[in-house]
DNA sequence: CGATTATGATTAA
DNA sequence: TAATCCTAATCGC
C-alpha cells in the first residue's frame, strides 16, 4: 500500500531492526539474483526514504533501489523466516528480523550518484524536514494543466499517490480538475500544511485516514480504513452526503465532492 | 477458477 | 494515449 509515508515507515523500519548488521541477502524469485549475491553478508549502513523511493545503503557505497510500485510490498517476520512461498525477489534475513520483497516496479543496485540523480528529479518531500515547498509553489504556479495532475507528479511533489490526491483536494476544498496555476497563494499554503500533517498522520498510524475524529462518531481506532476517508472510493460524500464524482484524470481515477470542491 | 482491480511509473507510438 | 511490468486479493460466475 504504498504512498510516501509507507516508504518511511519501511525505511525506520529497516533502520531499527536491521542496520548495523550485515544479514543475509537472497533472491529466491531470482531476479535479483547477482546484486544479492554481492552484498550477501555485507553490514547494512542505513535505509533512507524519499518520496515513494527507497535506499538501502550497504558498506562500500552500494545503495539498494526499491521503488514498490502499485502493489510492491515488504514482508516482515522473525529471524530465521520460513521457507519463502511465491515470487520473493529480495530476501533480507537479519539476525531477529528479515523482509521479503515482493513485487516491486524496482528493484536496483546504483551507485551514490545514481540515487542523488533519482532524488533530484523528485520535488519536496513534505515527510524531509528539510523540504521547501517554495519549490511545489513554482511549478504549481508555472505549470499548465490540472492540480489533480500536478499532485500526482512526482518532479512537483513527492510522495503523494491516488488517495492522498482525493483527499488533500477534498479538505482544502479545491476541485481536481482546477487549473493549478489557478491555485492561490494561501490555497497553495493551506493545501501544504494539510499535506504535512496527513502524511505525517499516515506515517505515525500505517494507513490513510484523512477524516477529522471530530466529524466521525467513533474511535478512529475502530474505524475500518475505507471508512475514514471523505471521498476516496466513497458513494457519496462523508461530509455532505452529495454523490461523490469519479472520473479519469491523469492516468488514475480521480474522486471529488462537487458540493465541497466546486469547480 | 478466470477476470478484475489496486495507494505506480516508464516506454513506445 | 496505449501497452507494459510486477503480485495478490477480491469479485463474479
Amino acid at each position: 500500500m504504498p504512498e510516501g509515508h509507507t516508504l518511511h515507515r519501511l525505511a525506520r523500519a529497516l533502520n531499527d531492526d536491521v542496520a548495523g548488521e550485515a544479514p543475509a541477502l537472497s533472491s529466491p524469485q531470482g531476479r535479483f539474483a547477482a546484486a544479492a549475491a554481492r552484498l550477501d553478508g555485507r553490514p547494512l549502513v542505513r535505509a533512507e526514504a524519499y518520496g515513494k523511493h527507497l535506499f538501502v545503503w550497504f558498506d562500500g557505497d552500494e545503495v539498494v533501489h526499491v521503488h514498490l510500485g502499485l502493489y510492491g510490498t515488504f514482508v516482515r517476520q522473525p529471524s530465521p523466516p520460513a521457507p519463502p512461498v511465491g515470487q520473493v525477489r529480495l530476501r533480507v534475513t537479519g539476525e531477529r528480523w528479515s523482509y521479503d520483497l515482493r513485487g516491486p516496479t524496482r528493484c536496483e543496485l546504483v551507485t551514490p550518484a545514481d540515487r542523488d540523480a533519482v532524488v533530484a528529479r523528485l520535488g519536496p518531500d513534505p515527510l524531509d524536514r528539510r523540504a521547501d515547498p517554495e519549490r511545489m509553489w513554482r511549478r504549481l504556479a508555472k505549470g499548465r494543466g490540472p492540480v489533480g495532475v500536478a499532485l500526482m507528479d512526482q518532479s512537483v511533489v513527492a510522495g503523494i499517490g491516488n488517495v492522498l490526491r482525493a483527499e488533500l483536494l477534498f479538505i482544502v476544498g479545491v476541485h481536481p480538475s482546477r487549473q493549478a496555476r489557478d491555485v492561490a497563494r494561501p490555497t497553495f499554503d493551506a493545501l501544504w500544511e494539510v499535506t504535512v500533517a496527513q502524511l505525517r498522520r499516515a506515517y505515525r498510524s500505517g494507513r490513510i485516514i484523512t477524516v477529522d475524529p471530530k466529524e466521525v462518531g467513533r474511535p478512529l481506532s475502530r474505524l475500518r480504513q475505507e471508512e475514514g476517508r471523505y471521498v476516496y472510493k466513497q458513494d457519496v460524500c462523508r461530509r455532505c452526503g452529495t454523490p461523490v464524482q469519479r472520473w479519469p484524470l491523469g492516468a488514475r481515477i480521480a474522486y471529488a465532492c462537487p458540493t465541497c470542491q466546486p469547480s
